[in-house]
DNA sequence: AGGCCCTCCTGTAAGC
DNA sequence: TGCTTACAGGAGGGCC
């Protein structure tokens, strides 16, 4: 599901309700997450205070006076405010109860999502250490794609996909680039010109920014801590949109399996 | 080192 | 209607 756009919005619709605000207990009602959730974050959080959260690729980082703790969405997570007493769903695994009743749940039916204790330097966990840059980072040089994708074989939609390279691109988001860039999903990383990479990671930088605008696509079960859905699913132009017409040139739009998951792309305008 | 494939899990939709 | 199969927004790990 959450690629950097949901994972923007649900922090930014999760932030106000827990930064200043005190940790009465976890609940963990079900521990068999992608990876074990660490039972010992119940007593080490009880009675900390949140100082802080942000986003790190697509981790949540929920900063404490006693240690932090990094969520990952997996496929199908969501996060939501809610209260102490409100009824549990189906596939509600964990909740943070904050001293106010108020308390943070995570609903993951698939489970590939993640709830890990990072300590007091949560981005050198191993999960967090070798990550590329973000793509929507000021600093982020604009020849960097050219530069990180010299020589490299593999497709280039596979390449936005891995998390090294840089962070934040799901298949949706890369789909989407790369048909605004003009490039083919399967086009070799490495035959990219420098004038095709630096399109492309405009491209990257104008979807994302679009999307968190929207608050991100909801496909199926994306919802923000509000409850709404994502809007940035009607301006979707390729993903999803096999056998609809190009909105540049009519043609339909081809889908293609890449590397096990599908592609989408217009034949005459992406080479 | 880089790249490819498999895997975890549930829900949904398509096909028969 | 009901069973079976394929596929889904992620990404680490194992293997070549």
């Amino acid at each position: 599901m959450p690629e950097l756009p949901e994972v923007e919005t649900t922090l930014r619709g999760i932030a106000p309700h827990l930064e200043g605000k005190n940790i009465k207990c976890i609940n963990i009602y079900n521990k068999n997450l992608r990876w074990p959730v660490p039972m010992a974050i119940k007593k080490k959080l009880a009675g900390a205070k949140i100082k802080s959260c942000y986003r790190r690729a697509k981790y949540l980082i929920i900063v404490t006076d006693k240690g932090s703790l990094i969520i990952h969405l997996g496929m199908s997570g969501n996060l939501h405010i809610t209260t102490q007493k409100a009824t549990r769903q189906k596939h509600d695994h964990f909740e943070i109860v904050l001293t106010n009743k108020k308390c943070l749940r995570l609903n993951d039916p698939r489970r590939f999502g993640a709830v890990l204790w990072g300590g007091t330097s949560p981005e050198s966990h191993k999960l967090l250490v070798d990550l590329g840059p973000e793509p929507l980072a000021k600093d982020l040089a604009e020849d960097y794609l050219y530069l990180a994708t010299r020589k490299r074989k593999r497709n280039i939609r596979d390449t936005l996909l891995d998390s090294k390279i840089i962070v934040g691109i799901g298949n949706i988001y890369a789909n989407e680039a790369l048909f605004k860039a003009g490039i083919r999903p399967g086009r070799r990383a490495g035959t990219l010109s420098k004038a095709a990479c630096l399109q492309l990671l405009k491209a990257i930088k104008e979807v994302l920014t679009a999307a968190i605008k929207a608050g991100g696509t909801t496909l199926k079960d994306f919802q923000s801590p509000s409850g709404k859905p994502g809007y940035f699913k009607q301006s979707l132009l390729v993903y999803g949109k096999e056998q609809t017409p190009c909105i540049h040139c009519g043609r339909p739009i081809q889908a293609k399996k890449l590397g096990g998951r599908r592609a989408f792309f217009c034949t005459n305008c992406q080479l």
